[in-house]
RNA sequence: GCCAGAGUGGUGGAAUGGUAGACACAGGGGACUUAAAAUCCCCAGGCUUCGCGGCCGUACGGGUUCAAGUCCCGUCUCUGGUACCA
């Protein structure tokens, strides 16, 4: 009989519920280094349910979890869900089904499918973003945030996606559209609350020294950080008392600065234009504020611009160069306006070629900056005082003269901006503000929270900029806090980064009403030792916990400088898909496979297999529910584990997870077939085993589980050659399937005596001795090709090895006539010859 | 454009500078069966040879080395990030 999955996983997925296996405790017998905190990525609970893309962390860390359990961890390893969102309010709009329901339900469904999967989480630290009691908390630490000035208001103009009606952080933009729903983003001049995680920019930027994580993704948040060494130059403008101030990485240029640019949202615009310039620049200004990103980047790589009538004081020279309004500078990097040095700066350059504006040469350069720019390293000409000077000498020569002259100064700029904070949606959590004509804006007091959403009556945005909660005036008409008077709450909610800002913290310590998370259990267990998710918030949600962490800790509400301590992001699990000529994709149920080639059903055109992200549209989407009613839920991980190496896509394949499938069964029908036995094993077997206890053990610890599997087959088939099964090679076995298999190792574990849970035993170990071969194959080389392979003992010496190669008779072929000039033996692998 | 990462059989993938292709999938052959499914055993990078063997082969072109998938230089392709950031 096959392996009865259905009722196996049921039977013991029932007993850790019932026996509560898998609850931890903060047990202070544990030394700090026996602790791990084992976390993945919380799922968006979406109407989908869950995609086959989750388990593969899931079971990531599961595996490495039960691994640690096994090898005396006490492992801190729970779920919960980011369940704030917009989906199921976008849902709310068309039915008028509560979002609260709507996120119920599918809460629900993705629990029971998780489960389904028998991990091992404390399901009663489970935590929800959306519960009233957890957002008490966020709401809690954004009151910490307002208190300590890091959150304020702004008018400025922000990035508005028109589909989601409600304001964008930067970070959610990504070319020019809405990295959730795809519109086009505009810009839009919207009230806003505005976290200042610029005030963190260069330790969020320091910090990631201290981590583990992925250099690839440390470098996406170092560029997306986007320090900039540089200085800020005072230009005086002629006929105002004012100056401009631009920032620049490259001030020993400013002999080239032949005229500047403001960008068209610049605060000084109106003092320096010109009245006769008036017109036109206002038509500019109005033609600019139009244009999306997009259409400011992309689209418009063709240089625009006005004169805006000023000029300004070259401050080196004294030269007047005219302050000219353009696009290309953007209000929001630097201080929103530029020298432009026209001949080593490419976009300067296009500018200046199409306004006919002079380009002066003062980096020597192989090129006629005339005919185009030259944006390499050169000495320094035309630049008085710098001349013959390099580039670092230059500027810091440069910097001297400025500050002598209270002109300029050395700074650093960033590219990363504040945080825009607020939306204009319901489905949140309500910012706890209180807006007083009196007392001004004042925190809703921490007795008060949590702040519950009210109840509405249509979930649809004003579109306005006003959340649906500005309708509710019974909500929204309030007392202050502070003089009694009447005030209005603030209608905006927060964006869903928030709640996933700091889950990590009440995975510790859930039920707790006092406080977000206690003193000493979050010591007992941050940081995160291991954190499992997606590279897709590489930038977003890893940026934002990082900045909450930080505040958390300058306030001395947690212990660690980072949340996280080592970070790896699981590949995507892709799929088939079948191309074109043309390179469009056809639905996989309209292609037919006739002898390992793929045709479109409906044209007959051959097709090429090609590897896509699953989707709806392709019908390639493969249902974690499905999955498990033909083959189990042990299968299903341990094939998710199987395709390859945790970090990198890759496609699944139907045919791939049958293959796992009779490994598992192979294994059942094993044990329901052979006698077991207290014979010894044989010292071929125990050899086997060692070297698999040995490789197992490396592999999982690394998170190679791909090969670790591999290891288990290769066992698997020396067991399966046995009359019956020597226990001594046998229980062991099944202790290194455990964390990869559990349902059906603690199944065979209870067939061999041994006692539930097997989760519960001390993972194996190995000898060393016995993960060597008694005899070793040795390979020949004669100048650096294979001629020969020796079967020698592992205790031959170098001598014997080499007299061995030299009497092989396809070696003396090679050597024979010849003179060795060279003999290389590496032990127990091979001899390599070079003759002449 | 810039910055990362990756290119290995028909497929997914293995390989501390030391036998390239472990383990699997798909394929071929055989056993069992009335037959099929399931299962079990065997074969299997390409070319060549009756065979021993030989030659070629890790995107492409060079280099270092007794020895390169692995290290170095250059090129191409793909994936991800970013994009007028001064």
């Amino acid at each position: 009989m096959s392996y009865p999955f259905n009722q196996i996983e049921e039977k013991w997925q029932k007993y850790w519920e019932e026996n509560k296996t898998f609850s931890v405790k903060e047990d202070p017998s544990f030394p700090k280094e026996k602790r791990a905190y084992v976390l993945d990525m919380f799922p968006y609970p979406s109407g989908a349910g869950l995609h086959v893309g989750h388990p593969e962390g899931y079971t990531a860390t599961d595996i490495y979890s039960r691994y640690l359990r096994m090898n005396g961890y006490n492992v801190l390893h729970p779920m919960g869900f980011d369940a704030f969102g917009l989906p199921a309010e976008n849902y709310a709009i068309q039915t008028g089904t509560h979002p609260a329901i709507t996120t119920e339900k599918n809460i629900n469904t993705f629990r029971r499918q998780i489960k389904r999967l028998g991990f091992c989480y404390d399901w009663d630290r489970e935590v929800s973003t959306c519960d009233p009691e957890y957002y008490k908390w966020t709401q809690w630490i954004f009151e910490k945030l307002y208190e300590k000035g890091l959150a304020y208001e702004s008018q400025a103009p922000i990035n508005w996606c028109p589909n989601c009606k409600t304001g964008l952080a930067n970070e959610e933009v990504k070319e020019g559209h809405c990295d959730r729903c795809g519109a086009q983003v505009e810009k839009r001049n919207i009230r806003q609350w505005v976290l200042k995680i610029t005030a963190y920019a260069q330790r969020l930027l320091d910090d990631l020294d201290l981590v583990d994580w992925p250099e690839s993704v440390k470098l996406m948040q170092r560029n997306w950080i986007g320090r900039s060494e540089g200085a800020s130059v005072l230009f005086k403008v002629k006929g105002l008392e004012k100056s401009l101030e631009v920032f620049t990485t490259r001030c020993d240029t400013l002999f080239g600065a032949t005229y500047m640019v403001v960008s068209p949202e610049h605060p000084m615009i109106d003092e320096l234009v010109t009245a006769d310039r008036k017109e036109e620049v206002s038509k500019y200004i109005a033609q600019a504020a139009k244009k999306s990103d997009l259409d400011r980047t992309d689209l418009a790589k063709e240089k625009t611009g006005v004169f805006s009538g000023s000029y300004a004081i070259n401050p080196v020279n004294g030269k007047e160069i005219p302050i000219w309004v353009a696009d290309y500078v953007l209000i929001s990097y630097g201080t929103g306006a530029i020298m432009a040095v026209p001949a080593h700066d490419t976009r300067d350059w296009e500018f200046a070629k199409k306004f006919n504006l002079p380009i002066i040469e003062v980096l020597k350069s192989e090129v006629d900056v005339q005919t185009q720019a030259w944006t390499e390293d050169g000495i320094h000409v035309n630049s008085g005082f710098l001349d013959g000077l390099n580039k670092a000498d230059a500027i810091k020569k440069m910097l001297e003269f400025l500050e002598e002259k209270k002109l300029g100064h050395k700074t650093v700029n960033f590219k990363l901006r504040d945080w825009i904070f607020s939306r204009q949606r319901y489905w949140g959590e309500p910012i706890p503000l209180i807006h007083c004509p009196s007392c001004g804006t004042v925190l809703v007091p921490e007795k008060d929270l949590p702040l519950t959403l009210p109840e509405v009556k249509s979930y649809q945005p004003s579109g306005t900029g006003e959340s649906p909660l500005a309708n509710i005036e019974s909500w929204v008409n309030c007392t202050c806090p502070k003089c009694g008077g009447k005030a209005k709450r603030e209608t905006n909610t927060m964006p869903q980064w928030g709640g996933s800002c700091w889950y990590y913290l009440r995975y510790i310590d859930p039920h707790n009403s006092e406080r977000f998370v206690d003193e000493e259990k979050e010591k007992y267990w941050m940081p995160v030792d291991l954190y499992v998710g997606g590279t897709e918030h590489a930038v977003l949600h890893l940026l934002y916990a990082r900045f909450w962490h930080k505040v958390l800790y300058d306030l001395g509400q947690v212990s660690t400088p980072e949340p996280f301590q080592r970070l790896v992001n699981q590949g995507m699990i892709t799929a088939y898909a079948y191309q074109k000529k043309n390179k469009s994709l056809v639905p996989t149920d309209q292609v037919e496979e006739r002898d390992g080639a793929f045709f479109d059903k409906q044209s007959g055109e051959s097709l090429e297999r090609v590897i896509a992200k699953m989707s709806k549209s392709l019908k390639n989407v493969i249902n974690p529910d499905e999955v498990i009613a033909e083959y189990g839920a042990d299968t299903m991980r341990l094939y998710e584990m199987f395709m390859g190496p945790l970090q990198v896509s890759k496609p699944w394949s139907t045919t791939g997870i049958a293959g796992v499938w009779r490994f598992v069964d192979r294994i059942w029908r094993m044990a329901e077939e052979k006698p077991l036995t207290d014979e010894e094993p044989t010292k071929e077997l125990l050899k086997s085993l060692n070297k698999t206890i040995k490789k197992v053990s490396e592999d999982t610890s690394t998170l190679n589980f791909n090969t670790a599997i591999s290891q288990m087959m290769i066992y698997v088939n020396d067991l399966s050659k046995l009359e019956a099964l020597p226990l001594k090679a046998w229980k062991p076995f099944i202790l290194l399937l455990c964390p990869y298999v559990p349902h059906l190792a603690e199944e065979l574990w209870a067939r061999t005596g041994g006692k539930a849970s097997v989760c519960n035993e001390k993972w194996p170990e190995f000898d060393e001795a016995l993960t060597v071969d008694d005899m070793i194959q040795v390979v020949v080389q004669v100048n650096g090709k294979v001629r020969a392979k020796l079967d020698v003992s592992k205790d031959a010496s170098k001598d014997e090895i080499v007299s061995l190669a030299k009497q092989s008779e396809n070696v003396k072929k090679y050597i024979d006539g010849q003179t060795i000039v060279k003999e290389i033996v590496v032990p127990g692998k091979l001899v390599s010859f070079v003759v002449k």
